[in-house]
Formats: C-alpha cells, structure tokens, sequence
DNA sequence: TTAAATCTACGGTAAACAACGTAGCCAATT
DNA sequence: AATTGGCTACGTTGTTTACCGTAGATTTAA
C-alpha cells in the first residue's frame, strides 16, 4: 500500500519534478496535482489521501488556508508545506495550525522521501535549512541576542563549573562541600573568575553568565 | 570507502548503541568510541576522521570545547553534537562555531544515518524536535523552558524596579542614589523581594529574575 | 627543561548582604 | 472611619562576599 501523496502548487513544472522524485517507487504514489487550494481540498473530499504537500503561494487560496480547512476537517490526511522562503512567523503559524512538516523547495529528493516517510509515520519534519535560519536570523523585537564575550573564553572548566555553583544560589562552603575542596579554594575561584569578566559582584556575574550561555 | 566516525560520550552504553547503528554497514565506519572531548581530540591528530558526534556533557573536556577545538585545527573534519537536551541558547552557539549537526539523542537510528551522510555530503543536519522546539518556544528570551512562575505576580512594580538595579551590579547605596531613597529602604525591598520569591541570597535572585523575564 | 597555566589553600580586612523587628506616611478601598 | 497595601526608614546581628597577597602541587606547552 504506496503512501498516497497530494501535491498543491500553481507551477506545473515545479510539481511536475516534485511527482518525478516519487515516479518509479512503489512506496510512493502522487494521486494528483492540484492547482490551487481549492482544487486541492475538492479533491481531499472525494478521495484518499495520506499526506498533502500544500505550496504557501497560490492563487484562489492559498497554502494556509488550505491547511487550516485540511487539518479540521480531515484530521486522518497529514499536511506538509512547501516554499520558497523561509519566515519564521509563518512558520510558527503553520505550526500552531497543526501542519507536520515544513521544507524549502530546495530540498534534496532524498531529503523529501525521507521527509515523507517520517511524516507518514506520525513524525515531523522541518528542513535544516529552516532550523539553522530560525537559528542564526536576528530576533530583534522579540529579545536581543549577545554574542558569546570574548572573556569566556579566559575561563577555566572548574571556573564555570563554579559559576554553575553559585548560580544556583549556593554558598562557597556549599560548594566546597559539593566539590570536596576547601570553601577558601572556592573564594579563590571566584575573585579569579571576577577579575577575568570583569565584574565585582554575583548579581553582575551571574548576568554575564546567562548571556553568554553558561547557564540557563 | 566507509564514512569514518569517532563517536565521543562518557557514557558506554549510550556509544555502543550508537555504534551498534553502523554495524554491518559497509557505507560507514564507527573509527573509536571516546569517554570525553579530551581523548576525542587526542585520536583526531592521530586518526583520519571524517565526522565527529560528539555529546554535549562530558567530563574533562565537553563537547563544545572539544567542537571548537576540531574545528580550528582539524577544518576537514565535520562536527555533529548529540544532546539529551534542546538548549536552544547553545544550540546557537554551537551554529557559530560551525558544527554541521544537532540532534537528540531520541533520533530514530535511519535518521542518524541519513544525517550523517548529509553531513558528510556537505551539507547541514538539525533534529526536527529542534526546530520545533524553537518554534513553538515563546520568545520571552533564550530561557524557554521556564514558565513564568506566579510568585511574580506578587512583586510590586517598586520591586521590580530594584530587582532590574540588583542584576546590574549595584549596591544598595547605589540604587539609594539613583532612586533617591535611603539604602536601608533598598535594604528593605530586597528582603521582602527575597521573601515574596523565597530566595535567600542574590545569585538565586538574579536567576529567578531572569527566568521569568524580569530581566534580560 | 624552563615557563606558563591550573587547581589547590590560607590569612586578613572592609564591604555588602540577609534577616529579624519596628514604624510612620500615603493612597485606595471598604 | 477604618483597613489594607505599598513605599519609606532605622537598629541590630551574624553571615557572606570581594579583594589583597602568597604559595605549593601538578599538568601542559614552548
């Protein structure tokens, strides 16, 4: 029983070479292309399908219309969007919505049949390039993102452990106990650990930790 | 010729069941299995190496310090880290420094392997979960994890105010002066901050505020 | 084989903090 | 008119931090 695929998009050739990837694989079958998100959702209605590989623009309706409709109304057909950009609030959206997967029309085909298959599975996918663009876009507005300093650099191991120490709000003689070293040993650490950041008390030390990623 | 793996995490049997993944693969080839980011590094300058999955807490030497150093000094070898964790604040990080891959180590073992053989093609790998939970995360800052705790909502906006002063460094007498109120009345505030949220000591302090968003 | 870095440890001092209680003033609410 | 909550302020006491210098042991690098 071949994994019976819908695919949405307005350019014929681009679907076209999306139903070549799966021409020739009997695990696979394209039972149809639909122009827009009308046609796709008329056709959902009166057939099986098992996943719809809906393009974001279309005419008449577009791809997260057409998600939304697919997805509360046929809750067994799985949905799966194709682009060519990659925005993170749509991407968020289609999310929230209930989509399963979210690739670049970049995509290696057999990135997408694996893509496919996990998603036909119960799994999602969303391509590495959306992650790493989500990852290193600038999320100025939602908060502020700050380099790792360079002064991280100057720490040692058992300085970070330390820090991780006192950001949890334990005393030296705590931590000395916890790392069965004396707590004068631990004061050592952390006057080394201020002179090196640059800072003259936990408050400040403990900020300069959470920007740079050494705890969270 | 077998894409060569050197597989780096302090816990044997999670590396013997990474390992037991290639096994009877002709494409790949587990090269050595290694306890910390230390003797990672020490079997790279000696061995041929194609891809590195290192995890991310190790005694040591951890595998971020290990990525980066790989990565300096070692450019034909690619890094993928495995983490039981979705920090997304590292992941970042880790974006930086140039490793090609993050994955939970929840991964199904074909999408391992497919993940490696992008890698090794150049290419980049991120879990889906990853990308998810990076989605669906709530911007409030890198902290995502943490749900803004009801004890917040007992502090007064006075409170607040101090609180913001507190996690930048100054001292009571400090944020007397910009405030134009007695350091005793500080006095006061913190210790009634400290009460409301049950915290016995700045560094905690400074935690919970960032958190919860007080702070950023 | 030096030299440098790291981790360990101590003595001493001044500053800052944490915690207790008490209390007046003001504004908003009951 | 009385109460409540928030901001102000002080006395006091013990704990903890921040910073200064010194220094041995061990590992790493030059």
């Amino acid at each position: 029983m071949p994994i019976k695929i819908l695919i949405a998009d307005d350019h014929p050739l681009i679907a076209e070479g999306i139903k070549n990837i799966f021409e020739n694989l009997k695990d696979y079958q394209v039972v149809t292309i639909a122009k827009n998100g009308k046609e796709a959702l008329e056709f959902i209605s009166k057939h099986l399908v098992d996943i719809a590989l809906l393009d974001i623009d279309m005419p008449i309706m577009d791809g997260i219309e057409c998600a939304k409709k697919i997805i509360s109304d046929f809750d067994e057909v799985k949905v799966a969007m194709l682009s060519m950009h990659q925005e993170s609030s749509i991407i968020k959206n289609l999310i929230e919505i209930g989509v399963k997967g979210y690739m670049l029309k970049t995509i290696p085909s057999e990135e997408l049949l694996q893509a496919i298959k996990n998603i036909y599975n119960g799994k999602e996918y969303f391509s590495s390039d959306v992650t790493k663009a989500l990852l290193t876009e600038d999320y100025s507005g939602f908060h502020k993102y700050k380099k790792t300093s360079p002064l991280v650099e100057d720490l040692t191991t058992r300085e970070k452990e330390i820090i991780k120490y006192i950001s949890q709000g334990l005393t030296n003689i705590q931590i000395g106990e916890k790392l069965f070293i004396s707590p004068r040993t631990v004061d050592t650490h952390r006057t080394n650990i201020m002179r090196k950041i640059d800072v003259h008390n936990v408050a400040s030390l403990i900020r300069f930790a959470f920007q740079n990623g050494l705890i969270s």
